[in-house]
RNA sequence: GCUCGAAUGGUGGAAUCGGUAGACACGAGGGACUUAAAAUCCCUUGGCUAUUGCAGCUGUGCGGGUUCAAGUCCCGCUUCGAGUACCA
């Protein structure tokens, strides 16, 4: 009988989901082991062999480590809100609702044919009214939160509002977007609206004003890591900087937490490497300038306080606030004019344009080290939104104050001993710092730092800034905090609503607040979002229920939120979820919480390095900060898998005619490289009447072959429709298959490196399927294995497959794995084993692989339970001894011929039946050996 | 520009602590079986020289270095990939 996979494959699968083979509920009794997936958004387009990558190396790892005798977790969901629905429904009418359901149950329906191991039970979609509750109920904790710095931790805002009422904001440490002073007395005078005012100043989920990413042609704004190269990530669509009032997330305040958190958790270096660029930590300080015949002053940020004595000219950002504050008359329209061209420019155009542009604002800031007056610009290479949207320029020490110096013709002066900055300007920070003045001769300042190095010049201003209370030392983050408003419709509505216009949350029993219907997808005409364009969107505070707009009297009965929330708000918290994700009382019980923990191995995308992986990790460690997540980090341990790129075939057509040559002959040619369908080319060989069915103009296409086939060229590109080179996982499953595609992903090479789908090798795995069928059935399709004692040969072979397969797995080295399996597969075959122990064992090791063939393996070896849940065996080192080594034997380093020993022979016998051999004799020629070197096991090294 | 990573046959990729390259697979060539094909099995396969046979030289992007021994460690480059960017 042959391998004949379908049926096994369809058989298995029917009984795993029968039998609930992979249902898991908590298991005091066993160690917990946690194996997530990043939840995959159901795109129209169906999966490609590029999603299942990921999950299929961590399903192999969640198999094993089940095998081994862990409880595992390993869920699966959908990450249900986003645009590309959306947008959909705007064009079709179609409601996201709909098509979102429709592309889950194709994805699921893939998914179920490769055969994973999740626990469907526990599936979640962020869309659903008893999954967002959740994610509104946190948005909710984070609006009644404030951040306090002193105690490191999130606190109720009730304790901020009662250290008000006593003591003001005295002594006060937290996180908060401006700082604020006022008294007890004040506070206790203001107004309900003021107060709330003034706490929107310090909650964790705050509506700021905020300069924004515009997308106009999506309609709504977007953060920071939604937005690549200027162009919204999805679309590609222009963005321009607004200003808008938009409901936030301070995660600026987790900033330091963020960061010290990667020291806890086991990824990679690159991906910490990038979320620590991207918090962005820079220490420096603020010093005080005062502003020349005027009692204002401004605050500057600056990490090279050794350059005070460099300072020839002070920037403003152009949004800063400081600017009409310090624009002269005389300089009013030019500044004006300026103004107005940088707010024209889009984010785009200036990172295109990098041309020097300023203007000088009329006004100077006396330097406090030296009383010497500079010249305030204005230019747009200052940040309003980094350290206080002002600087100090320093152009011998700065690139861009260095640019914008010599384009202005502003004086440079140099710092450091040595230093050329004729042509550039010096940027290290290393050298001995010069220049400084002479004692006495500023009335101001008696530093002088000539001679230290620049950190040691860097420490001491520091130092005499804060003795001298011009300043403070400070530590800025790049980390901005999160806009969490979309102008979308699909998407978790906000439970808020408005009253004299400020928002109220909603009662928290009455969550989760569901998202209204509306005629239209489109913003409404005045402007407002989708949500707008409902009648029955109006909060009614008695009955505690939605209810007709009309009913709106400010009053009793208030408008609702008309922004959604942003994609990342549905992914921060799932992981959660899957641990109870049928509770209704709590986003997950403390007895699930406690007993999954956290994620012990967590696998997707670096795409999500700056997004996600920040957002969840920020949620998570709020929801530490309440008690309810019992982890401050959420995933352990992250594995990167690869992308798989698209491999395209072309077929070259001579010009003017409807003759396609083969690869190798194009070159007799005029020919025109033309995509070809990689679905009718296999191995590179086209399908030549295939090729003529693809499409109608080809019916009477005619061939160039070489050796009677058609070779097709070939090109690694992004996988994509217009390319013609996607592939879809079903194909290779009817073909081959779901352990074969199995196998193959893994075997294509290290599960973190980016490649090319590229069908060419999967003949190989395949046939190793079938090899290893045929060690269990012949062709009369008898059983073969049989009771009896296993062989030294047979054991030695299995024992070498099982310690090369532990070690590999707990390394996520696939494809050396499936490599031993082949090795073993083929010395099984060679020594004819027919021994049922030997063959359980291997079956046992193959079965997180190719879990159906092992299934039904397992079943004829007379098992009655599923391979799941067998034990996985130990290898005995007993079996991998060996009676000989085989040393090579080198001299001077270069290796000549090889030896045998007994394994247990000592270095004295070894060394001189190596000496007294007659090919080392050839080799030494006479002379005295120098030394002699023996690696154990390995190598007799002869220094002549 | 900065940060991180990579470079090994015709191809994908192996090579734990530095231990004497190219595992495994694909492709290619040759052979067996077969009326034939498919399937299956066997042999060869980094390059060069030699080939009746033994064998020799060379070889992990480039140039140096350390070492008895370097794909692996150190210094200096080249190329490619990823992330990030007026962040003061």
């Amino acid at each position: 009988m042959e391998y004949n996979f379908r049926e096994i494959e369809k058989k298995w699968q029917q009984k795993w989901v029968e039998n609930k083979t992979y249902k898991v509920t908590e298991d005091e009794s066993k160690k917990k082991f946690y194996v997530l997936n990043m939840f995959p958004y159901p795109s129209g387009a169906g999966l490609h062999v590029g999603h299942p990558l990921g999950y299929i190396a961590s399903d192999i790892y969640a198999r094993y480590k089940r095998l081994q005798g862990f409880n595992v977790l390993n869920p699966m969901g959908y990450d249900a809100y986003g645009l590309p629905a959306e947008q959909y429904a705007i064009q079709t009418g179609q409601h996201p609702a709909v098509t979102t359901a429709a592309n889950i149950s194709r994805y699921r329906e893939q998914l179920d044919k490769i055969g994973f191991c999740f626990d469907w039970d526990r599936e979640v979609r962020t869309c659903e009214p008893d999954y967002y509750h959740w994610t509104q109920w946190a948005f909710q904790k984070m609006f009644n939160s404030y951040y306090c710095n002193s105690c490191g931790k999130a606190q109720p805002i009730e304790n901020l509002v009662k250290a008000f009422e006593t003591k003001g904001t005295e002594g006060l440490d937290v996180a908060c977007s401006e700082e604020l002073s006022f008294t007890a007395e004040e506070w206790n005078a203001k107004s309900e609206k003021e107060q709330q005012e003034i706490l929107m100043n310090y909650r964790i989920a705050y509506l700021g004003e905020t300069m924004v990413n515009w997308c106009p042609a999506l309609g709504t704004v977007l953060a920071n890591d939604e937005v690549v190269d200027g162009v919204s990530e999805r679309g590609g669509h222009p963005v321009v900087q607004k200003k808008m009032r938009q409901w936030c997330l301070r995660v600026s305040a987790y900033a330091q937490r963020l960061l010290d958190g990667l020291e806890t958790v086991d990824w990679t270096d690159s991906l910490k490497e990038t979320q620590r660029n991207w918090i962005g930590r820079s220490e420096g300080a603020e010093v005080r300038f005062k502003v020349k015949d005027s009692d204002m002053e401004f605050t500057i940020f600056t990490t090279r306080a050794d350059t005070m004595f460099g300072v020839t000219f002070m920037v403003l950002a152009p949004e800063s606030e400081l600017v009409p504050q310090l624009t002269t008359e005389a300089q009013k329209a030019e500044v004006e004019a300026y103004l107005d061209r940088t707010k024209k420019r889009t984010e785009r155009e200036r990172i295109s344009d990098r041309r020097v542009t300023g203007v000088f604002s009329g006004s100077y800031a006396v330097n406090p080290f030296t009383g010497e007056a500079v010249p305030i610009w204005i230019s747009d290479y200052v940040l309003a939104g980094y350290g206080t949207g002002a600087i100090m320029a320093v152009p011998a020490h700065d690139s861009r104050d260095y640019a914008f110096a010599k384009h202005f013709n502003l004086p440079i002066v140099p710092l450091v001993e040595g230093c050329d900055v004729s042509e550039e300007s010096f940027d290290a920070k290393e050298g001995i710092v010069c220049n400084s003045p002479k004692a006495g001769a500023t009335p101001y300042c008696d530093l002088n730092l000539n001679g230290l190095t620049i950190k040691e010049a860097i420490a001491t201003t520091k130092k005499y800034v804060k003795e001298h209370n011009l300043g403070r030392v400070k530590v800025n983050f790049r980390l901005r905090d999160a806009i969490f408003s979309r102008q979308r419709y699909w998407g978790e509505p906000f439970p808020v609503y408005y009253k004299d216009g400020m928002p109220y949350m909603i009662d928290e029993s009455k969550l989760p607040l569901q998202l209204p219907e509306v005629a239209k997808f489109l913003p409404t005409e005045s402007g407002e979002p989708p949500l707008g364009h409902a009648t029955k969107w109006a909060w009614d505070v008695n009955a505690g229920e939605v209810v007709e707009n009309s009913k709106i009297d400010n009053v009793n009965v208030f408008p609702l939120e008309l922004n959604t929330m942003p994609g990342f708000a549905g992914s921060s918290a799932y992981y959660l979820r899957y641990m109870d994700p049928h509770n209704d009382k709590a986003l997950v019980s403390e007895k699930a919480d406690r007993y999954w923990q956290n994620v012990d191995l967590y696998v997707g995308g670096t795409e999500h390095a700056t997004g996600h992986l920040i957002y969840s990790r920020f949620w998570n460690k709020f929801l530490f900060d309440l008690g309810v997540s019992v982890k401050e980090e959420p995933f352990q341990k992250l594995v990167n898998q690869g992308m798989i790129q698209g491999r395209s075939n072309f077929v070259y057509r001579i010009k003017d005619t409807n003759t396609f040559v083969s690869l190798g002959l194009k070159e007799q040619y005029d020919v025109t490289p033309l995509h070809v369908d990689v679905n009718i080319v296999s191995n590179d060989i086209l399908d030549v009447e295939a090729f003529k069915n693809w499409r109608p103009e080809y019916n009477n296409a005619e061939f160039i072959l070489e050796d009677g086939k058609y070779v097709c060229g070939w090109a690694v590109e992004k996988m994509s429709k217009s390319m013609y080179n996607v592939v879809n996982p079903d194909m290779i499953v009817e073909r081959y298959g779901a352990d074969t595609l199995r196998m193959y992903e893994m075997f294509l090479g290290p599960i973190e490196q980016s490649k090319p789908w590229d069908t060419n090798g999967i003949d190989g795995v395949h046939r190793f399927l079938k090899k290893l069928w045929s060690l269990f059935y012949n062709r009369n399709d008898e059983f073969l294995p049989q009771d009896g004692e296993a062989t030294k040969e047979e054991l030695k072979a299995v024992h070498k497959l099982i310690k090369k397969v532990t070690g590999d797995i707990e390394t996520f080295s696939y494809n050396t794995s499936i490599s031993a399996f082949m090795i073993c597969v083929n010395e099984l075959t060679s020594l004819k084993c027919r021994n049922k122990a030997v063959l359980s064992d291997l079956v046992v090791v193959i079965a997180p692989f190719a879990p159906h063939l092992a299934e039904e393996l397992w079943a004829a070896l007379g098992n009655t339970t599923s391979v799941c849940d067998a034990q996985w065996p130990a290898f005995n080192e007993d079996y991998l001894k060996e009676d000989t080594v085989k040393y090579t034997i080198s001299f001077n380093g270069k290796a000549r011929f090889t030896m045998e020993f007994a394994a247990d022979a000592d270095n004295n016998t070894i060394q001189s039946a190596v000496l007294a051999d007659e090919q080392s004799q050839k080799w030494i020629e006479g002379k005295t050996p120098k030394k002699v070197i023996i690696v154990p096991k390995k190598i007799v090294n002869i220094v002549l």
